[in-house]
DNA sequence: AGATAAATTTAGCCGTATCTAAAATACGTT
DNA sequence: AACGTATTTTAGATACGGCTAAATTTATCT
């Protein structure tokens, strides 16, 4: 079986889950800047998480670093954990859905697989948390959804929303407030070429 | 405002109190005992609980720990988590009373002021953990309570059990088979001597 | 290519909280 | 009051995960 890992090296293999989402590799700066430790600190870990057995990244000098599959499933692990801890939060503790983040944050290294078990039944094994960001399974399986960014869709094309995968509680109760929330039926109406600059038209506003 | 303490420095602080309820000092001894470490690792601690400013203990060599107000303060808030956190997963997550210390123990070293306060309201205020035991509310004050210790009690007197205060689960669900819980009225029957075996009647036993 | 800038790694340090082994102190018994 | 035992403290080491400063590697720009 996988042992324990610390809290600090569940962060590190969240974090670098997260980075290479899209393909590609999590670069030492990129870690440090979202984890707010020095680079130096990171190379560190880097090296360590890679010598490990099993070794939980793919890291050469220089070159970023990638999840194995053991590192995955740990960071899939974790996920899990941090989604149910906010759709919890959410259904049965009267939270909003910028608070839960930081909440989750903490909670979720304190998580038992007792806790998650029970959350996950009591929550009817929910597939996705308040932000519409989607939940593995007990297998850490992740369900497929098919979805494109707003950056990606065509002026005059309309949508759902799905997802609104930010951290940032002002942020997130700034679009709350506007109604961009996960659900909400929105048409884009212009996007200004330089600065990404976008119109939206949301449902019933 | 008080700072925030370690994850060991409280769970220090809450075995003090608990060593402490009666009235004497809490040993080194004994905090290496329930605490699990070396006697040294202990005295380190206390040197540096009772140095911090304001200081957490009162201390001098060889003479055991007591709490000062801040210690008592900060070890009551730890228990008023860890109290409410048990009564929460009796009563939402569907747990035995049996299952909830372990998990109690860890989470409340990661549960927000946010959290606690929730908590605490959809659980309407609650006095008392599955044990019996009181929760300090807000101000952390404790709810005083008429209780005797079952070994004080008379041969033929009865009583309600009003605490449980154990955290082995294997005596737990033993007791609470027996239908020894907090709310059974009970009768002691007969006490013997040298041992202190006491024989109860259990109301519908 | 060469120079400079940016990113990364190495080296050495710090604080926390643990440990073991050895020294010091306190205590119970005669 | 003194001996032997138990308890407690000191001293020194270890693991973890940060840090800064300096060195190195990679990237960028004329």
């Amino acid at each position: 079986m996988s042992k324990k890992l610390s809290h600090n090296i569940q962060d590190y293999l969240k974090r670098i889950y997260e980075l290479t989402l899209q393909g590609g590799k999590a670069t030492t700066s990129q870690l440090a800047e979202v984890l707010e430790i020095s680079p130096a600190s990171v190379t560190n870990m880097l090296q360590k998480l890679s010598t490990t057995e099993p070794p939980y990244v793919t890291y050469q000098k220089h070159q970023g670093v990638r999840l194995t599959e053991a590192g995955r499933m740990a960071a899939l692990k974790i996920l899990r954990r941090h989604r149910l801890i906010e759709a919890f939060l959410v259904a049965e503790l009267g939270y909003s859905w910028d608070e839960v983040h930081d909440e989750a944050e903490v909670l979720e290294h304190a998580m038992s697989a007792r806790l998650e078990t029970r959350i996950d039944a009591v929550l009817k094994h929910p597939k996705f948390d308040p932000h519409g960001d989607p939940i593995p399974d007990e297998d850490l399986t992740l369900p497929d959804i098919k979805q494109i960014a707003l950056s990606d869709l065509s002026v005059g094309a309309q949508g759902a929303i799905l997802r609104v995968p930010h951290e940032d509680p002002e942020v997130l109760r700034y679009l709350g407030k506007s109604g961009l929330q996960p659900g909400a039926l929105i048409t884009l109406l212009s996007r200004t070429p330089y600065d990404q600059t976008m119109r939206v038209q949301i449902e019933g506003n």
